[in-house]
Parts: C-alpha cells; sequence; structure tokens
DNA sequence: AGCACGCCGACT
DNA sequence: GTCGGCGTGCTC
C-alpha cells in the first residue's frame, strides 16, 4: 500500500502540503520526522505531521519525499498538539515552532553549488563574455560557490534570473549537494529515573496546598502567585520537590537569560535534577543540557523561551516567572506571546500552570482573584524613606544632589539613579500651562531637533515644524532640553568629580557591562546611573540611595497599560533598595499623586491596583472589556494598507457591536523594512471572541499577503 | 520565504 | 525588437 504524510515547512506558509512516501521511507517516518520534499522548483526541509495511506481525492500532483533528515523516536503527540494549536493562534505555520524543537542536533542540508562547465571556461578565456556575465563566471571559475554567497557578494537582484539563463547556455551547473552532518544519537529507550529530592514537610496550610492538589490530580489548572521574589522562590522550590516526584518534568520560564542568575543557588539546591536551557548555551553545553533532559536525568529545567519547544512529557508544572514582563511578548519569528504559548502547552500535557509576579498585570490579578486561583503571599513591609522632589532636574542636580549623595557615599555605600531615557534630547514646552505638542498619529511628546528647527516622533519617525505658540494660553513656547542618561552622566560628573561612576544602558558593549557589573559588586564603583536595561542585572537590595528621574515620562505613551508599567519601574527600583530606614527612594517628579508614582514609590501594590482597577472600569478597559489588538505587516505598504482596509470593513460587517480604533499607520518604525497597520478592538463579552478569531483565522488565509496577528491584552 | 511568470520602460 | 526591473500569486 502507498504511505502518503502531510508536511509543514518553516515557511510563513500555514497550510500543510501532502506528499507520497516512496516505499524505502516508508519505515523512517513518523509524526516529527524531518524529511527533505521538492516545494516549487526548490527542495527544503519540512516536518511530517501525519502520515496516512489513504488520500483525499485532490486535484494535485502528488509528488514525493525525497529524503529523511532524522528520524528519531516520534515525537509525544502531547507536544505535536501544543505545536498546532501555538501555531493556528498566532495564524503561523506549525513547521516555524518545530524548527525550534530540534535542538542542538546538527542535520543534514541540502546545498547548491554553482559550477563552471568546460564550455564556460572556454568562453570565459576566450574574452567573449562581457558585463555581469563575466563578473559571475569569474567568481566561479576558482571553485565552486553557493547562490547564498554569490547574492551576498554580488548583490544583484537578479542573480537567479542569471544562474537560469547562465546554466540553459550551458556555462554552469547548479548541482544540489548535500552535505551529511554528524547525527548526535540519542539514547534510545529507559534512562535513568533516580531521583533523591530533600521533599520538605508540607504543611496542610502551606499558602500553595491548592497547587500540591491540583498537581495531584494530573489536570490543567492555573494559578497565580503573588509575592515578593525570594518569598516565591521558596515557595515554588516546595511546589517542585513534589511536583518531580514520578517522572514529571517541571519548566521554569523566565523572560530573559539576564534573570537565570537569580536562580543559581535554587538550581544547585536540586543538584542534577534541575539544568539550565537557553539559546545562549554554545555548542557543547547544550548538547549536554538537551541530552541530559531528553534522557530524563534532568526534569526540571530553568531558562527562557526554548524550553517550550523541548519535545518530552509528561510535563507537569510550568512556572512563568515575572509574569508581568512585557519581554515575554515576542514580535518576531514566528511572533508568540510566550504566557500564552506555556498556557497552551500547560493545557495539553494536563500541567499545573504557575504564574508569579511581584507586581502582577492589575486584570490578571483581578481574573485570579475572581476565579480562585490566586495565592498572594503578601508583602514584605517596606521601611525605607521616600521623598518626592518637584524640582526641576538641572536645579535638583546642582542644589541639592551633593547634600543628598554626600553623606551616603561617606559611609561607603552605592547611588542608583533610575533614568527612563537614554542620551539627549530636545522638547517644546509652554512655561505657563505644561502643553507639549504631542505627534497626532503617536499621541507622545515630540522630540524637537534644535539643528533643523523640527519637532520629530521618536516612535513614527514623522517630523514637522515647530509650532510658536501655545494652542491652550498663547504663550511663547520654550525650548527644553529632555535630560537624558547622557545629560544626568555630564552633570553628576561635574557635581561629584572624585566618582567612580557607570552608565548601564542598552547598546554599551558586552565585556564593558560585565566588568561594570563587577566593579559594582566589589564596590569600586559607587554610584549607577541605569535605563530599564539595569534593573535585572543589578543586584536587590544592595543599594542605600536610589533616585528616580521623571517617571511620569512613561505615561505619555498612548497605552491603557503605560500606568500599570511605570508603576512596575517604580516598584523594581524599589527593590533595589536595602530595606531599612536609613535607605531612601528620590522621586524626582512632577507628579508625586499620580497613583502609579505615589504608590510605586512605596512599593504598595493593594493601593495601586485599587485606584488603577478604579480607573480602567471607568474607561471600559480590561479586565472590564477584551482589548485585542491586531496588526498586519508586510513589505508592501500598499498591500498592507489594502488589506487592513478590507479587515475593517469585514470586522464592521460581521461585527456590528464591535468597537474598532484605528487603522494607524507605523510607516518606519526604527529600521524595519516591515510595515506595519496596527488596529485595537474591544468587545464587551467576551464570549463574542471566538467567533472573531474564527474570523481572524479565515481571514488570514483569505490575504497571504498580509501577515496577520492578533493579541489579547490584559 | 523564495521562485516563476508576466508585464512594462530603456537600451544595443 | 530584447533585457531586466518589479508586482503578483503559488508551492502538495
Amino acid at each position: 500500500m502507498t504511505a502518503y504524510c502531510h508536511l509543514t515547512f518553516p515557511l510563513p506558509v500555514n497550510q500543510t502540503f501532502l506528499y507520497r512516501l516512496p516505499d524505502e521511507l516508508k519505515n523512517r517516518v513518523r509524526p516529527g520526522t524531518v524529511v527533505i520534499a521538492p516545494l516549487g522548483s526548490r527542495k527544503i526541509k519540512g516536518y511530517v505531521l501525519e502520515v496516512t495511506d489513504s488520500v483525499p481525492g485532490s486535484g494535485f500532483q502528488l509528488k514525493d519525499v525525497c529524503e529523511v533528515l532524522e528520524s528519531g523516536p516520534a515525537l509525544p503527540p502531547e507536544f505535536l498538539n501544543f505545536i498546532q494549536k501555538l501555531a493556528l493562534r498566532n495564524l503561523s505555520s506549525p513547521g516555524l515552532f518545530l524548527e525550534q524543537a530540534e535542538g542542538p542536533v546538527r542535520l543534514a542540508e541540502i546545498k547548491p553549488q554553482v559550477i563552471i562547465t568546460s564550455k564556460g571556461k572556454e568562453e570565459l578565456q576566450s574574452g567573449e563574455l562581457k558585463g555581469k556575465n563575466r563578473e559571475l563566471l569569474d567568481l566561479v571559475s576558482q571553485r565552486a560557490l553557493s547562490p547564498v554567497f554569490l547574492k551576498k557578494k554580488l548583490k544583484w537582484r537578479d542573480l537567479n534570473a542569471k544562474l537560469k539563463s547562465l546554466e540553459q547556455a550551458g556555462l554552469i551547473e547548479i548541482k544540489q549537494k548535500a552535505r551529511k552532518a554528524k547525527s548526535l544519537a540519542l539514547p534510545p529507550g529507559q534512562a535513568p529515573r533516580q531521583l533523591s529530592l530533600p521533599v520538605g514537610f508540607l504543611a496542610e496550610d502551606s499558602p500553595v496546598s491548592s497547587i500540591f492538589q491540583a498537581l495531584q490530580a494530573m489536570k490543567f489548572q492555573r494559578f497565580l502567585l503573588a509575592g515578593e521574589a525570594q518569598k516565591r522562590q521558596e515557595e515554588i522550590f516546595k511546589i517542585i520537590s513534589q511536583a518531580v516526584d514520578g517522572e514529571g518534568y517541571v519548566f521554569i520560564l523566565l523572560p530573559e537569560i539576564e534573570q537565570t542568575k537569580r536562580w543559581l543557588s535554587y538550581a544547585s539546591r536540586l543538584g542534577s535534577t534541575a539544568v539550565f536551557y537557553h539559546s545562549r548555551l554554545s555548542g557543547k553545553k547544550r548538547s549536554e543540557a538537551w541530552e541530559s533532559i531528553i534522557s530524563g536525568k534532568s526534569r526540571v529545567v530553568i531558562g527562557t523561551r526554548a524550553i517550550l519547544f523541548l519535545p518530552v512529557k509528561p510535563v507537569r508544572l510550568i512556572v512563568v516567572d515575572e509574569v508581568q514582563n512585557e519581554l515575554y511578548d515576542l514580535a518576531e519569528n514566528p511572533p508568540f506571546d510566550v504566557r500564552e504559548g506555556a498556557q497552551i502547552r500547560a493545557k495539553e500535557e494536563g500541567a499545573v500552570l504557575l504564574l508569579t509576579s511581584s507586581c502582577p498585570p492589575v486584570s490578571l490579578y483581578y481574573h485570579s482573584a475572581g476565579s480562585g486561583e490566586l495565592i498572594d503571599l503578601g508583602q514584605t513591609d517596606r521601611c525605607y524613606t521616600r521623598q518626592f522632589s518637584r524640582q526641576d532636574l538641572s536645579h535638583w542636580l546642582q542644589e541639592e544632589l551633593k547634600v543628598e549623595a554626600g553623606p551616603v557615599l561617606q559611609a561607603g555605600r552605592q547611588i542608583f539613579f533610575f533614568i527612563n531615557r537614554k542620551g539627549y534630547a530636545g522638547y517644546l514646552v509652554c512655561p505657563g500651562c505644561g502643553y507639549v505638542p504631542r505627534c497626532p498619529a503617536c499621541q507622545i511628546p515630540l522630540i524637537f531637533d534644535k539643528k533643523k528647527g523640527e519637532l520629530v516622533c521618536r516612535y513614527c519617525g514623522q517630523s514637522m515644524s515647530r509650532q510658536e505658540t501655545c494652542p491652550g494660553c498663547g504663550r511663547q513656547l520654550k525650548a527644553g532640553r529632555i535630560k537624558g542618561s547622557q545629560f544626568l552622566v555630564e552633570r553628576i560628573k561635574k557635581a561629584l568629580p572624585d566618582l567612580n561612576l557607570a552608565l548601564l544602558e542598552e547598546g554599551e558593549e558586552k565585556s564593558k557591562i560585565e566588568g561594570y557589573l563587577k566593579k559594582i559588586k566589589s564596590g569600586k564603583i559607587q554610584l549607577v546611573i541605569g535605563t530599564e536595561y539595569a534593573l535585572p542585572r543589578l543586584s536587590p537590595g544592595s543599594f542605600s540611595l536610589v533616585v528616580v528621574i521623571e517617571p511620569e515620562i512613561g505615561l505619555n505613551l498612548p497605552d491603557f497599560k503605560a500606568s500599570e508599567q511605570t508603576f512596575i519601574r517604580l516598584f523594581k527600583a524599589s527593590e533595589l533598595l536595602a530595606n531599612r530606614p536609613s535607605s531612601k527612594l528620590m522621586v524626582i517628579t512632577s507628579m508625586p499623586d499620580q497613583p502609579s508614582i505615589k504608590y510605586g514609590a512605596q512599593a504598595d501594590y493593594p493601593s495601586f491596583y485599587r485606584e488603577e482597577l478604579e480607573y480602567r472600569q471607568l474607561l471600559k478597559y480590561p479586565p472590564f472589556s477584551l482589548l485585542v489588538s491586531l496588526t498586519l505587516s508586510g513589505h508592501n505598504l500598499r498591500r498592507v494598507a489594502g488589506a487592513s482596509r478590507q479587515l475593517g470593513e469585514e470586522l464592521n460587517e460581521r461585527f456590528p457591536a464591535l468597537e474598532i480604533i484605528g487603522p494607524k499607520v507605523k510607516p518606519r518604525l526604527w529600521k524595519k523594512v516591515q510595515k506595519e497597520v496596527k488596529l485595537y478592538l474591544r468587545l464587551a463579552e467576551s464570549k463574542e471572541f471566538f467567533a472573531l478569531s474564527q474570523f481572524l483565522e479565515d481571514f488570514s488565509h483569505q490575504h497571504s499577503q498580509a501577515r496577520l496577528s492578533y493579541r489579547i491584552l490584559l
């Protein structure tokens, strides 16, 4: 009987393709097997999703699978289901996700090579060839080269056409040269399952006892564990001891590799049962970790999103740590939200999903409290001193800096300056009412370019001529300088010349940062200036003075979560303070009464939550409505815009109750070539959502020219 | 994504 | 007339 298989490719094409399986390959192919198959005019890597012996009647001329690249054990069905659900949810191809599940096994590749023929050599020597053809033949005359290399070297857009015509003329040959790579043999069959964990005494009234019960029930259940990092880790450790009894896996997901450092001591308590896994592990270490996990020797895996794609089973517990961190929201290749991915996987595996945070997203906290999924460990009392200053920053640096910093430095303690903006930038402001010109599209304050005399939006890149007067009160607008990190460095150096200071922000060299961090730890650097980038890199509780500079600038973003983000930043900055009365949190702000700033400085989550919830209810933001953001992207702006117009129209027609905000074009987001159109939808009822997601799926199938993705905003 | 095919302007 | 640039749509 002839066998067939459905393949998915690691391409942005969300459909499967049916192939015939030659008899000699039949026995080597299972769901998850990596194969080479002809697609159009090329031969590329694909993944088997399903093997069948019957074909639905179709008009296709079926092609044969060429080659089997790797056929280890079949992927667990739970894992394949997870991949397919994740792909479906993100309107993208399962192949793109399966590519991430490959692990460190280096697969054979088919590499095309361009080879000169004897006829080609003759013509080259006779000097008959000119221009581009000659240039190309010259390059290939020495040794065979790949088209990819030629494309980089020559930068011709029409390289493929050229190659084709030269091949037809018989001057070159394009050979598909298969290069077999060493395959990493996986230990087959049963692996050692011994495990000795220091299982602690589990009190009945433990705050996490409901999680123990859920683990025992072996079915999907979600929890939110709120509380300070250290307390949380202790509870998680107890839960892990419980979860890893027989043969289950535990995944601990962190938002970024940087955060793995904070888990080192916990991991060492688990011995070889625990292992770190993330993309920065290089060759050998990665293979070792992979092998240890697949064989079952290590079953507590700590690291980043890469963990979600480990094809192991059964997974008993998935912890998403610091769930509020927006780094979990991945924008590219393929875009998906790690938190959502973790939930999909946990559901497929019948695992417990444990979201943890010291300052959870307000909507998440609300929903969790309502459904009994919340475990709040409470807050530790903060006894450091807080102080707000409404003074102008320059003025403060001139007058107050020495007064505040002097005693701290003298005591041999350290200072941290937290600033939200890099470098220098100018802006315009009305001295009367505080009006600031904003971008009409993005609603954020415009940056004033003094040299050009223009106002520029740093978000969308649009520029416009400067306004002279305030539209509100008619006063002359004044040019100010946004005091970014550079400004701060200069002023502080001027005021305190004998100080060792470090600037920690994105874009600095890795080695330089590492050097700084060492010196900060040893106390050689007394003052640190940092942006958000610095927060996860500094040790909590290590500073005696933290100065937060103008946290309110984040509130200008056109985002209903701006206030929550501002609160989180302040909260995180305050965690760097040693918690004692002699420590001080100084906030330089014009809005000390803004809830996110007031409560952020006190690290008071309950109060912030209460006020923020009230505000959200008033404006019908989540959790009191369902907000969905839609993004259409592609290289061709006309196509993207066309698709968005059609999307808007169809949404209007199909969902009359839906509130559509936008569309908004982002002309040139940083250096991206991709053009993007965004719109937001507000649903009053969450039950409408199912129909909406169904509709979006259909729409994306019909419009392959513009890629569609959507996020549910919590 | 990457490739072919097909339609237009500018060159020997 | 053809070459080669770009827009469009398909790949089992």
